[in-house]
DNA sequence: TGTTAGCACTCAAACTAAAGGAGTGCTAAC
DNA sequence: GTTAGCACTCCTTTAGTTTGAGTGCTAACA
């Protein structure tokens, strides 16, 4: 799509219209922007250029007798192009984000929840709902892997992955096992799987497990057992939701049975993991806007979605997405992003 | 407060008004319970009758013009005397329970899980909202401990409760410990920390811990207040919420500033532990019901809450709390909620 | 004395009509 | 190319009207 079409004139009005419209929330008509957005121009001339930006599909009119609001395309349009960038309306938050930062750092040392920490911030800077995910690309592997004794019918599996998240089990095995056999079913468990993926784990291996422990095969597949579900654990991706009533504070979301079918998505962590690694396609700085119909999503068709990817020396540690309204203020949303990834990244 | 006053007639048709009030969601009428509810007797009468039962503080009406609504104290009856006990509302529901059954098998044997297994079972019987609270008796003792290394910088500490609840956490350590000082100090937390309560340990211990360890005291109380934060960690209750979007489902909350202000406090972990705890009075069978304001909590004056606490020998398991508006099935909830302790308990 | 039929009365909710106003599109003049 | 002016549209608000479910009261009845 190229936007040669638009002169510079109806690129400055396009964007006054969807600067008015994302803080007002109502469609804004040809005097508002004459007045507010003085541009030497008399509301008659503005009204031409709206119909003209109407007739190219970038605003649209909820009736004749009311102002415009900005299509899909406008938004596009906005986003890719037309948006003052970065930093600008962030500053009115500044003291939020002070207040917000003092919280983060307590938050940030439990490494495994950087995640949920950042999207807590995004949500409360932003007023949207965040969705976090930690990464879950298939090729973590095992860190570390211990196998320690509860009580005598049960037992605890723990796996570190190298991305420092933790999993556990608690396994109820058939029989007691020693201390002895235990702590060395647990590091001949921990010299074998450590360095592996979760895929890459074969049935032979497990079968040296068993051999090498020199304990009857009954007795430890449960806690063999045990292991492999941890790990395979580690594939499916930690979601956080923060926020989620925040939608709720948007007009677009008065209609209570609107709202409930969008919380219940959201509150649903597989739909979620689908929505976000969606998005996963680079973007410039990692950032993806999606709007409205761009999400194929049915239920977030009048939503948009905006989500960011954190990575550090090539490795991916997660995604944020933000859902709101198409009428989001994305300028905040995409510096909320920023800012965030500027706190995470240097760690 | 003693019900004497009221007449089995008077009583009968309460139940009536009530029974329909719950299913109908409208203000009833003199006709509605001489038409359905075959009792022998004209409308004019049940009016009378009514006109009793409002001026006696049972049932009150929205505007002259209108059928009655139970009030509180009409509520309250109801639950204690009134109500057709037990399983007769849970029937229609069999089917339910048999697709529900089956998910729970899968889920009991994660320990740790069992209340939020139990917690989203009784959410999708009653279609309100429930919460799950684990355990946090502070009599907990802990059963096993246990620190890992994991690389050079990073320790993993568990902590296995004795009621089987897990916790860990990551900490860094100013400088990396050989793997035998830490398998050398594994074992002497274990061995000072297992059996204790998490509020009974003192100063002294740690003091006694890092003298017989024999290592460098800077270099490891990182990991043992790494350890500790884990044990204290217990002591704060774990919440589960299930169905908060079903609230949306009721008519009481179609206005989105009241579903908003409800749902921010259902996802309030603390003040929802505050509020399972608030209702921890014994009660028949361990279940309580508290009706509009009994809630000393101002969010949810307009609901009820029926909590079931669970024990085993004396040993509280957990806490489960339904929320709804005050003109919920309390029948259901309370069957449900019965459900939920025969399958959990016997175990 | 308790029950019931009948009737006047009340009042929220649903519907209808009219007024108000924000905003447009078009035309004609600058 | 820009602008003032004006007729027109159509949503929103307000006020007035109708409808109907439900009540309270009275008088008659068993």
């Amino acid at each position: 799509m190229s936007y040669e079409e638009l002169d510079p004139r109806k690129m400055l009005i396009l964007k006054a219209i969807i600067d008015d419209y994302i803080t007002s929330k109502e469609p804004v008509g040809s005097r508002t922007i004459a007045k507010k957005y003085q541009m030497g121009l008399s509301s008659a001339t503005i009204r031409n250029e709206m119909a003209d930006l109407e007739e190219m599909g970038y605003l649209s009119q909820p009736h004749t007798s009311a102002g415009r609001i900005p299509s899909e395309k406008g938004y596009r349009l906005y986003v890719d192009k037309l948006m003052t960038p970065g930093v600008t309306d962030l500053k009115p938050t500044e003291d939020e984000l002070s207040e917000i930062c003092g919280y983060m750092e307590n938050k940030i040392h439990e490494m495994n929840n950087i995640v949920k920490a950042a999207s807590e911030i995004v949500s409360r800077i932003t007023h949207y709902t965040a969705i976090g995910m930690a990464s879950s690309e298939k090729k973590h592997t095992v860190k570390a892997l211990q196998i320690i004794p509860v009580d005598l019918k049960k037992v605890l599996v723990i796996v570190v992955l190298d991305n420092d998240v933790i999993k556990n089990q608690m396994v109820k095995t058939p029989d007691s096992l020693s201390a002895e056999e235990l702590s060395k079913l647990s590091v001949i468990c921990s010299n074998m799987l450590t360095g592996m993926q979760a895929d890459s784990i074969s049935l032979e291996m497990i079968n040296e497990i068993v051999i090498l422990s020199g304990i009857n095969r009954d007795k430890i597949l449960p806690i063999i057992d045990g292991v492999l579900d941890c790990i395979k654990q580690c594939d499916s991706a930690e979601i956080y939701t923060e926020g989620a009533t925040n939608l709720l504070e948007h007009p677009e979301f008065n209609d209570v049975s609107k709202a409930k079918s969008l919380l219940e998505l959201i509150n649903n962590e597989e739909e979620m993991a689908k929505l976000l690694q969606g998005c996963d396609g680079a973007g410039a700085k990692g950032i993806v806007v999606k709007i409205g119909t761009e999400n194929e999503m049915l239920e977030v068709s009048d939503c948009s979605v905006v989500t960011a990817t954190y990575s550090l020396n090539g490795v991916n540690l997660g995604t944020i997405g933000v859902i709101g309204p198409t009428r989001m203020d994305y300028n905040k949303v995409i510096s909320a992003l920023e800012y965030v990834r500027r706190r995470m990244l240097p760690e």
